[in-house]
DNA sequence: TTTTCCATCAGACCTTAGACGGAGAAAAAA
DNA sequence: TTTTTTCTCCGTCTAAGGTCTGATGGAAAA
């Protein structure tokens, strides 16, 4: 018997993933926790072979989590499963000793097949997630934008306000002759054609001005 | 009894709201889809009283499929069942018809009473949403893209995906100068100066196109 | 120190966008 | 039927956007 436990806050995730994995008779699943801090506890207490993690919680985040847990228990395999494969969940949630990476688009037999293979010492990465991480040690350039300068950065927020270039100058204290230059380097570093392209991507990349309204 | 549509590209929150929605004698779910485009499918095949409904999914996000089933099955009710409540999610799900919005972190139990609830005509909002709502409500203001004809609907999405007059022209089949009219047009509905402040408008609205991959 | 990168600005040049006015045809509403 | 709305298109004009080349001073890195 696999002895398993659940960390999650959204309920239904945790109920589906227990629901399912009781089906399984090398299973079993021996607690469950709606928080990092909780989840802590109980693995503690119950010492279990694998952890299913998730990671963004509203108390106590599953990576902080994580390196609670592996310091405490290393031989215990810590599996995130979560929503999202950006880089600033990823490479966190590895270094702190994440065993394997899921993604919630998985199926739940995949996720079944992980906690065998973790708790057999393999590890299970997912597609996209080790897509980003091969692109990541094969040039340390991620993201198009990762390449602006912080002016242009700032620029290229205001483009996503829809600021024109006169009016980006004004906001900056700078003339429009130094704006339209960050503009082309922008444009060309982001590899679009025109200030309307440049702003759905600062929009697809959630790059936003924190407002204080 | 009844019938229910789960669309959710988390393979494990859909298997488990579905496993937990079976153990209800008076639901019964006809139908998954991992992706709004097929969403919409089984919606139309289905012909469901409930639709649950995750908003950002991989393919063809869950406001514009909320907004095709409500124009075509004006009696079928979508529930927004999502992790996030900002504005840019809430209120576009909204205005495309949802009729009720819960987080997952809610209950299974309270998932499983908003579909009946649903059903007998009664929406249920999260409060953390319904807080949002409120605070909207006090500034209330109508959307200006209702306005809009069609055919400048269509020409925005172009807008807000980047392309040029001249590619707008291209891909519509029309001239480019009727292209520049319906901009025209457009622009002073949404009461905005260019282009790029209709491609933000458009983004901050949840006003895309669903693509078919 | 030398070199590289960044932010700033300039002028010339061309393209695109957008405003304004006008107009025909088809469809829907009155 | 008449009226209104919508979609289509034209020409002209001005402002804005964007490219290219080039230049300066400062800061950081080599």
């Amino acid at each position: 018997m696999i002895r398993v436990v659940v960390v999650d806050d959204h309920d239904i995730v945790r109920k589906g993933v227990i629901t399912y994995l009781e089906t399984e008779e090398q299973l079993e699943v021996v607690g469950e926790a709606s928080s990092g801090t909780k989840g802590v506890e109980i693995v503690l207490a119950q010492k279990p072979d694998v952890v299913l993690m998730d990671l963004i919680m509203e108390n106590g985040n599953g990576i902080e989590a994580t390196r609670e847990i592996m310091s405490q228990l290393s031989n215990c395999k810590v599996i995130i499963l979560t929503s999202y494969y950006d880089d600033q969940q990823v490479f966190p949630a590895l270094e702190a000793g994440a065993f394997s990476y899921l993604l919630k688009t998985s199926s739940a037999e995949e996720i079944c097949d992980a906690i065998k293979k973790a708790y057999g010492g393999d590890t299970v990465i997912e597609p996209k997630v080790a897509n980003k991480m091969m692109t990541s040690f094969r040039s340390h350039q991620e993201k198009p934008h990762d390449q602006l300068t912080e002016r242009e950065l700032e620029v290229l927020m205001c483009i996503g306000e829809g600021l024109t270039n006169q009016e980006i100058g004004d906001r900056l204290f700078i003339g429009i002759k130094t704006v339209k230059t960050h503009v082309s380097n922008i444009l060309s570093k982001l590899n679009v054609n025109d200030r309307t392209q440049a702003a759905v991507y600062a929009h697809r990349n959630g790059l936003f001005r924190i407002k204080n309204s």
